[in-house]
DNA sequence: CTGAAAGCGCTAACAT
DNA sequence: ATGTTAGCGCTTTCAG
């Protein structure tokens, strides 16, 4: 079916050997002859089986993806951007969804991509010891988005900056009584942005000397409904909060939802501050911490290809900028509740004298 | 590094013939060798180089996923939903992004899946017989959601009936002033439900005896963005629609932020139909036909399945079931442009006398 | 039920 | 610059 080596060999009148260097341009080949070979192989269709070469060089010129889910927004878009960089540099991706805590196991137990792959690329999921050990035995260089994981290229924001920045805006409004939706804190997946979008919460609170308040932390499990249900909780409960802290936007949509079912007004009632800025967010006027998605991604393949081709570069890692993007949910609370006298800027944001947080 | 089969044969005292055999649960293998095959192979931490297997049996255990953009809501979730089933079958997913029409050129030129996959699923990409040629070359089962291609499984939805139902609910209501935001019919991708959803448009209407108006058929790009600049275009003609049908709820979400913009209320001054049920439209409330989509991906990766696991079944293709969502953002027409008597069913409907469009 | 041996199609030393 | 010759690690007849 497929021409095979031999045969372009044969009508190249040479042996396998040179073609073989001539068709991956290596040297010492004349190039009467590659011509000659070249020529030859586009006769016959010939593309090198991969499986061959594979076999007889060790490579595999495929990298694999893991990541949590393919349909979320935020992974979508980085596998996208890993896509393009290292489609570019010839490598086809392996994609492996690990979606839950059981298909988790059955990837580390059986490691689908021994052998399958040059470079492993992993999207946010933070690594127990025993399942960073057994991907090591892999063999092969490791990245990561998401994480900061000793050992292997990483790419990521920093989510306690971002989250002090969402706070902070929120303090500078003037709202003390603000409430946080997160959540997956205890999922088995162990996502380590939930759990530090949290902390800069409560940090930010106490700076502001602002007494925790159980009823104000809620968990709507990082999903559109679960910050709906959260935020119909919080809507339930005694005291109000004048503004909300979302981890991400999509649980801010879902807030979002519930407030405005509730017959409330974003912000004149409440404000609501995101995370992620999500393509929808724009849409919906949601003030929010921007993070670059696509560019993760890009520069995590980046990474790959420089481990990949010979540098032995030391893996780094880099931190990429989050940005605060302020829209139409954040506003100064309506029944003045600010502890300092307060000057509205030209942006509309109130200035109160702030404790360095 | 890794254990060869020639330790484990070694291990358990057998030829590397039997190992083969014991390990892939062929029969005319005693089932005390095999235990002893498996233990040893166990111990050694054994797994067969698919490299080599590959090369011997030909087969690849991979599949390929040929997709536009990797990063749509829609292909994300039929990506999902392709892969659980396809590994639930012990086969791994070889993603490839098209894009645009540059990386469609070098997939089809390059056929970078060859020999390196078992099956090909293609998402929404229609063929030119030339790429069809190509892909078939491949000599493996091929499958495909949103298409309707002879000699391949494909599972889609009935795109023509999904948008009759759409304007037939806003007649229904009594719209007759009703525009289209759709596009990308002529884009160089070709995709297919674009051009059926128009044309199910242009149908209704004429069913419906209206004139056609060049006015009232935006092009919106099949993007949020694209769909809002539609209709703030539409907001600014001579002459506005009662009702709007948007081909995707991507382009009705745009819409809808531009109709909110002007200062125009849905569905008092304008009802607003998309067309998928995006994970967003319930939070927008926004009335629309939903296709299933993850199910999509599933049927077509069964098919691949069945296809590969001998039965020589005939590829058959599958139409999946719409359905119209009712939410908030239709109604009937505030100015009474009904043109019969109508009278309001318990579901806020109106009953006009409709030709039997 | 098991083993010997011949590939699968390419690459990489080593010669020439 | 080119050819020869071993593999790479598994599968699969074909014998036994």
């Amino acid at each position: 079916m497929a021409a095979s080596q031999a045969e372009v060999a044969q009508r190249a009148g040479v042996s396998t050997a040179t073609v073989s260097r001539a068709l991956r341009g290596l040297p010492r080949v004349s190039e009467t002859t590659r011509a000659r070979i070249v020529d030859a192989a586009r006769e016959l269709g010939y593309v090198a089986s991969p499986a061959a070469s594979q076999l007889a060089t060790g490579r595999t010129r495929t990298v694999g993806v893991v990541v949590p889910f393919v349909d979320r927004w935020f992974f979508g878009r980085v596998i996208a951007g890993a896509e393009a960089v290292l489609r570019e540099a010839g490598f086809n991706l392996l994609l492996y969804s690990v979606g839950d805590e059981n298909g988790r196991a059955r990837f580390f137990e059986e490691m689908p991509l021994r052998g399958r792959v040059d470079a492993v690329l992993l999207l946010a999921l933070p690594l127990t010891p025993g399942e960073f050990e057994r991907l090591s035995e892999l063999g092969v260089p490791l990245a990561a988005v998401g994480l900061d994981e000793q050992g292997m290229g990483c790419v990521r924001i920093d989510d306690a900056a971002g989250a002090k920045t969402a706070m902070r805006h929120l303090a500078t409004l003037g709202h003390r009584d603000i409430a946080f939706i997160g959540g997956g804190t205890g999922t088995p997946l162990g996502f380590r942005a939930p759990v530090e979008r949290r902390a800069a919460y409560f940090a930010v609170r106490r700076c502001l000397a602002v007494d925790d308040d159980p009823e104000f932390d809620l968990d709507g499990g990082f999903t559109l409904n679960g910050g709906q249900a959260a935020m119909t909780r919080l809507l339930s409960a005694r005291r109000l909060p004048t503004a909300v802290f979302a981890a991400s936007d999509e649980m801010a949509f879902g807030a979002l939802r519930a407030i405005r079912r509730s017959g409330l007004h974003v912000p004149r009632d409440i404000s609501l501050i995101g995370f992620d800025d999500h393509e929808m967010a724009d849409l919906l006027d949601l003030t929010t911490i921007a993070q670059p998605v696509v560019q993760q991604g890009q520069a995590a393949g980046r990474m790959l290809i420089t481990q990949l081709t010979g540098e032995t570069t030391e893996p780094e890692a880099v931190v990429v900028p989050t940005e605060l993007i302020i829209r139409g949910t954040t506003a100064p609370p309506t029944t003045s509740t600010t502890r300092s006298p307060a000057v509205t800027t030209p942006h509309g944001e109130q200035v109160s004298n702030l404790p360095a947080c």
